[in-house]
DNA sequence: GTAAACCCCGTACCGAAGTACGGAGTCAAC
DNA sequence: GTTGACTCCGTACTTCGGTACGGGGTTTAC
């Protein structure tokens, strides 16, 4: 099944196995996001499968757009039991991120329409994007 | 002409007039992005036409999505001889925005098929949404 | 002539997600 | 039995764009 599961590790090898680093084993630990496991045989942390999958489970959550806060939260849900908040988190998730993305695109139609005037107006006239930022109105096209 | 052209302001009229606070004007100062003007009669500094038009800009230039240390570098371009500089400063800043775009939208495919899934999935089974995250593959649709 | 509102200056702090550093201890291999 | 890589721990620093605080001095209006 699962190749880790009986696997143990170093902070190192967690670290390498999950592709973060050891600074950020340690940072998630501080934050409470990740367990740190009781000091076992010998002076060094022993990390087991479980632990890697929760790592594992931080970065995907981190490419869904979920912030660490939220991601503790996220992995705190029972998936027999909390499907309506976790599907409510993500439905949330996706207005905020469409909302940036509206923001953005406006930004890059506002910049492409500057550069379409620059490359379109004569060059002897001032430079338009620089106009547009000095705050006279750009001529139109 | 421009209303503002001979008026003078304390630094919170200036503030009030661009719409930023106090201690952003401080702020900017403190960068380099606005000049401090020498202190004049009274122990006040006094700001004229050309700051709040310089402020403005600044404010026109974030909403484009630059930087302050580009608005720096942009707002030190001669609209004249320049004209190149700031179209391939704009254009570069066009494609940043869009790979952001392109990194939000694919977030947000993700997060939507899992919302989709959740939706359409049995009750009587776990969230697909947190057993995504647990690295479990989701079941096809 | 005094009270309210404003300005000056320096410094510290915010959030987010780490990254860096330094000194000491430990483990594995040769 | 020693070398080199790794771990532990605490603390401080990073980026970005501000915001907050505190203790003064000044100006304005009544």
């Amino acid at each position: 099944m699962d190749p880790n599961a009986a696997q143990t590790f170093t902070i190192g090898l967690l670290a390498r196995a999950a592709g973060v680093g050891v600074e950020t084993v340690r940072y998630y630990q501080r934050r409470g996001l990740l367990a740190e496991p009781a000091p076992g045989r010998g002076a060094y942390r022993t990390y087991g499968g479980a632990e890697l999958a929760r790592l594992r489970a931080i970065r995907r959550a981190q490419q869904l757009g979920f912030s660490l806060e939220e991601i503790d939260g996220l992995l705190a849900l029972n998936a027999d039991t909390d499907r309506e908040r976790a599907r409510a988190a993500a439905q949330a998730k996706i207005e905020l991120i469409e909302a940036r993305i509206r923001q953005l695109q406006d930004m890059r139609d506002a910049l492409a329409e500057l550069v379409h005037c620059c490359r379109h107006s004569d060059a002897a006239t001032p430079c338009p994007i620089l106009r547009a930022l000095a705050g006279e109105a750009a001529a139109p096209d």
